[in-house]
DNA sequence: AATATTTTTTAGATTAGTCTAAATTTATTA
DNA sequence: TAATAAATTTAGACTAATCTAAAAAATATT
């Protein structure tokens, strides 16, 4: 019997997904309430609840965890969301700064047969627009060989695979580079004070990017 | 300043401009619980903040009406409602009957560039799957010369353009018969005690059709 | 180990949307 | 037109999700 939760209960779930996932451990309180922009005090409220609803494990004052069905909830989320993503940039042609709010609502459309025929539509997407991977139906998430950029050396080179932040500054940051995933970047000299680097852009536009900025940026080998 | 509606208050609205519309007056209370499946008392309620809001005239046992800034509202939910029927079934090829539900929700989703984009990539639809007129972005609807099958008479033909009511069942019962939009119907008999009619679809294959039906089925000139 | 600090939970309130039951207003009819 | 019926509104209560302030537990520090 599939139940449903409302789309407050949803996205707790997606932020434990995502505290837990990061902090590769059980999430707190205070970390989810910083991930929800609500106070701890609601979050623990919410535990509670979630927690008689077998989605996750909760002891007081011990964080919190998901159930294999609350996890199974919240990779659906992903899922969704991810697959509008591809949507709205594909085939509507958003811009990849401009989708993560319209599909942080879509994703919470109830039907199990609109991903799946999203899905088909879309031709089975891995990655969306960010690169980031797209769950199977089963909850499954493809693993990809990929290192930062900034872990590269002078003189080699890469391809873009997918970003570490979706900022949207730092995206249109990348929109004026011309960067965007499958771009190649070339390695020319790296600054030893603060590890900036210069590099070539698909072979033509040559330029200079931060530390951070490096470290943002997702590659494989070509 | 485009200040936003709770999904239900959307809903309200969508409710008094579909009973305004049928009942061609201002729309009672009890007539709007029925549609929206609530009490009496909840939509006393909500018509007292939307009259807040200025969305609605509303004065204690007269009923009510939409403002222009009601009306804009509602219809832009119709308008989204229907682009998004158009999207599931011209492009992720659900049929008729499947997309109401769906559409029900995809129409909350708050982006005005969502609506345009669907809107260009569906290439500007003028009518809904089920032959309802969309409205453009200004509100207005196309009208076109219609009439009920049951008001043609023996040997004449018409193309069908839409559907009186989109219950599930008679939108199923039409995909067994092969009638669709577009679908040429020919009048071969008509039986006068309860004006039931012999009927040609596409040229091709006979039946019979209940007067209740054949008043179901809006009709142009070929 | 005792104290101070941080984190988390509980208590009590608030808002949106809903309900039932009672009161009030409007409409119908005898 | 007075009585009855129907429609509508109000009163009071409930749930979900949130908040602030206070209490309790866990962690860090001296």
């Amino acid at each position: 019997m599939a139940f449903s939760l409302t789309i407050t209960e949803e996205n707790y779930l997606k932020a434990i997904f995502k505290v837990s996932e990061k902090e590769k451990k059980s999430a707190s309180t205070n970390a989810l309430s910083k991930q929800l922009s609500t106070t701890p005090a609601s979050v623990s409220d919410m535990l509670r609840k979630l927690s008689d609803k077998d989605l996750i494990h909760y002891e007081k004052y011990k964080g919190v965890s998901l159930t294999p069905k609350g996890s199974r909830m919240a990779t659906n989320l992903i899922r969704r969301h991810r697959l509008w993503e591809v949507f709205l940039v594909d085939k509507l042609r958003f811009s990849w700064d401009q989708v993560h709010d319209i599909a942080e609502e879509l994703e919470h459309i109830q039907s199990d047969e609109l991903e799946a025929r999203l899905d088909a539509y879309l031709d089975y997407p891995k990655f969306d627009p960010h690169g980031d991977p797209i769950p199977n139906a089963e909850g499954k998430f493809t693993i990809r060989n990929q290192f930062q950029l900034s872990d590269l050396t002078t003189g080699h080179e890469a391809s873009l695979v997918g970003v570490r932040t979706q900022e949207k500054a730092f995206l249109k940051y990348l929109n004026g580079l011309k960067i965007k995933i499958g771009t190649t970047i070339h390695i020319k000299e790296i600054t030893e004070y603060d590890k900036s680097m210069k590099i070539v852009i698909n072979n033509r536009d040559a330029t200079t990017i931060s530390h951070d900025t490096a470290q943002n940026l997702l590659m494989k080998r070509i």
